[in-house]
DNA sequence: AAGGATACGGCAATGCTTTGCCTAATGCTG
DNA sequence: CAGCATTAGGCAAAGCATTGCCGTATCCTT
């Protein structure tokens, strides 16, 4: 009997258990908890007893006495796009070790939606929920009347008393000028997308301030906002290009954009990356291990965010609630789009 | 009192409604479900109580008494890729969050891990489960020893007498050529992925059946195998055309091939889609929207599939279990990569 | 051998909702 | 006005596991 599941019919009770085990029933739940005094002969017999109905005990009458149910409410807002997956691995992940189960929805963008998710969620009675936003960057607080503690993932809240877990992109953007400099790149320009885009700004800033501490300047002085997608790329790269040829390294707020940079750069045949060294954001392995050359990529850690905001979420279902925003460090994930100068 | 969510203690209880609506806890629980002989005076009273402490039965209780969670479990193999996610949207989306919540697992393709998994669930007695696959093929059942129904997506079982929705791969591979045949090319050559991949070949098989139908045979007699990744397609583009200059359209077996492909024609300064046109497969968004020009590509409708799965795994859940594969249509998304010849 | 201490394990209650059954009250009919 | 048919709503049990409390059997001590 090699499989544990091996039930057909109805599941095993502990009355089942204590029944072949010939005891009563509180007996058996003591021996297989660890509870109670018991004789080792009998603990054995209980255990002995479950493991052959291969008995579990059911986690609806558990939790109806704890009053916990041993699920955690997962909303998302980005399930077809990039940054959700991850978070959510991680935080799978982290909740597996603490015997969590995790309850999803996708709420899509929407606000309504998002509302009675989270509604739904906690009428399941979910000990606790993550929010997870579609772009990092401040979003409304759920306010703290909910019954059950809450952390907000990638998005954080605009009430600084929540807890919110989030990348570091202030270093990020500072990450990637400092592997330029290594590469003793001196000529820096940045291309990024919206900049309505919380995210988007502090990378630039902390590119800036990186810069500022090598004593060099942006190309062109300043970053080229517009879109997250390829086309813009390939169209800030004319630009950089046609205003600034002396640029030796671009900077790129995400990897999409930074296709789009190769695309322009392979048209007009400059080298990448020996003549332009080009650097990337968000590390998406589709896009960035394939692209020609494959793209050096600061890595957001998004995993290890999710399994931070699970950590401090269970910290607070026990009763010690975290504060404040915490940031996640990124790292450099090299390819072939960066060099040293020769 | 806008929000519907106000509580910030504990949970009312049925006991807190009945007792404010001057009424036994039975009672308050006939007036809320519709059951039982009441006076039309006494749900009205119940429901107004219900309503003012936000009250909503506790699903722990309700379940130990129907032996049924109202949860079903998701196992997939490929959160982090492509494939899941559509799938999983659709299946939330056909549960509807009032009625059944969504666990999640990831068992990264580990069949320790998943075997680890469905126990995980069967333990919290979700009511089924769908197992999704990391890859559109056979896979090995779980067997008819668990105690819920399970329904296989994406991947199908082994066993026949299991309920399984798939692409139906043959169909996209007939489309893509109907579609490559209405525009007028008649040299098409045919580019994909790892040979042992059943849909791959499913796919090719569909499209040699409906270039068949045309007249045509495909170019260089066969389709090209390879691995599923862009430097493949960039390759496997060269060798064809240095082949078979006379191919006027190539059909891929990913988006991913795809943009391989569009990378060698533009480096060969042949014109898309005037001269070649190219169609993919997956319809990956990210991908096929930005790529120069934008992908035209068969889209395997997984929403759809996901939804067709859940719907399946209620069929079961409610007694009536279906048996056998399932094939989900896909259609052809059209975008700027194929044209009719001039 | 008798008294007390200790080890062992059972009883009952708890958490919350649902449903079948039964009683009390109301209304109607002759 | 008496008696039966309805109607309204309460009681109790069930579903399952957990835990505090208490009784009993065993053992030790003197």
């Amino acid at each position: 009997m090699p499989t544990a599941v091996r039930t057909s019919g109805k599941l095993a009770t502990l009355a089942d258990v204590a029944r072949l085990a010939g005891v009563s029933v509180p007996t058996a739940s003591k021996a297989l908890r660890g509870q109670g005094q018991l004789r080792p002969e009998t603990r054995q017999k209980v255990a002995a007893a479950a493991e052959q109905l291969s008995f579990t005990a059911n986690p609806l009458a558990r939790g109806l006495l704890a009053s916990r149910s041993g699920t955690v409410g997962l909303v998302t807002h980005d399930l077809e796009g990039r940054f959700s997956i991850p978070i959510l691995m991680g935080a799978e992940d982290a909740f597996g070790l603490d015997r969590l189960s995790v309850m999803l929805s996708d709420a899509r963008g929407d606000a309504i939606r998002e509302q009675r998710q989270i509604e739904a969620l906690v009428a399941r009675r979910v000990d606790g929920i993550i929010v997870v936003g579609y772009r990092s960057d401040q979003r409304p607080t759920l306010g703290h009347r909910l019954p059950v503690p809450v952390v907000y993932a990638y998005a954080h809240s605009n009430d600084t008393s929540d807890c919110s877990i989030v990348p570091n992109s202030f270093l990020s953007g500072r990450l990637a000028v400092e592997h330029l400099v290594a590469c003793g790149r001196t000529q820096i320009g940045v291309i990024t997308g919206d900049p309505t885009y919380g995210a988007s700004q502090e990378r630039v800033r902390g590119a800036a301030t990186a810069l500022k501490e090598a004593g060099l300047t942006m190309v062109g002085g300043k970053a080229l906002f517009g879109a997250w997608n390829q086309d813009w790329g390939r169209a800030a790269a004319g630009a950089l290009l046609d205003r600034h040829p002396e640029v030796d390294s671009i900077l790129c707020g995400s990897d999409q954009l930074a296709l789009g940079v190769l695309d322009t750069l392979w048209e007009r045949r400059i080298n990448v990356p020996q003549d332009i060294s080009v650097i990337g954001h968000d590390n998406w392995e589709v896009l960035s291990a394939y692209s020609r050359p494959p793209l050096t990529s600061v890595d957001m850690n998004l995993e290890e965010l999710g399994r931070r905001a699970a950590a401090r979420l269970v910290q607070a279902m026990n009763g010690s609630p975290a504060e404040g925003m915490e940031a996640i460090a990124p790292h450099v994930v090299l390819r072939k789009s960066t060099m040293p100068v020769a």
